[in-house]
DNA sequence: GACCTGATTCGACGTCTGTCTATTCAAGAT
DNA sequence: ATCTTGAATAGACAGACGTCGAATCAGGTC
């Protein structure tokens, strides 16, 4: 069940339109719980760095044995973080050999910045931030 | 101290510029620290649904006693939400009278949202994703 | 086969988090 | 001044989370 957090996040099938949005109109009750799931993965700071290890890396792949040592921290805790990334649907990995190795996902960060941007129009622009 | 979170986020003065961004080159371990902190207080169903309450209501605003009915929790359990959103730069708020109004700051979200996108290029296509 | 190395899984443990009730604070109304 | 209502704070507590060491699994080498 690595994907199955699609919800407002845009399905598994196409789905062209820009999403529903965070920012347009109320999240209803499941919909939350699901983006919320991918949102608390970002909510770490090794998995952010992870992430962004993963994603930056030119070839757009990177072993574990590459992560590991970047981090103050013992092998199993990385393995740990990485999993939970990965059913959070923001990567994936692939054993070769000896080695594994860790790729990300665009189409959820993709989502998630949808999710994040204001409509052109937004919901009203709000008159002002402090009337008396 | 509710916007010091700021420093991959662009900053508080101004940085036109489309943030360094998750995606383009490893974050170190301050900029992570920062950010998972936004995330984290993203990274619950029920301050989803209060922020996209928040965001999506016409006028801008919202007051804390519409909010509250919408859930199934103790009004000092969303008024607790409230403070952690409030603490990671996302909403602000503002007493007038006998209630308290909140509104979101967009700025951050805005600055998510560009953390989450990939930079046109990338930091290359990545091959394929089997190999083998 | 036996052995070695890289990675995941398992259990345990301390800390952090979400929730509650009770209390306090702020602003009006009587 | 006292009372009432809306909201925040304080303290308590169960459950979730991050971390570790030990054990297990997957492949390759000898």
């Amino acid at each position: 069940m690595s994907n199955q957090a699609l919800f407002v996040l845009g399905g598994t099938g196409e789905r062209g339109v820009c999403c529903p949005g965070l920012l347009t109109a109320p999240l209803d009750e499941g919909q939350a719980v699901e983006l919320a799931k991918v949102f608390k993965a970002l909510g770490d700071p090794v998995r952010l760095r992870l992430l962004s290890m993963i994603a930056s890396r030119a070839g757009g792949e990177i072993c574990v044995c590459d992560l590991t040592p970047a981090f103050d921290l013992s092998q199993p805790t990385i393995s740990h973080h990485l999993k939970l990334l990965r059913q959070a649907g923001l990567i994936d990995c692939e054993r070769r050999g000896t080695w594994v190795y860790y790729w990300l996902l665009p189409d959820m960060t993709d989502r998630l910045a949808g999710i994040l941007t204001r409509p052109v129009g937004g919901p009203v622009p709000a008159p002002a931030e402090a009337p008396s």
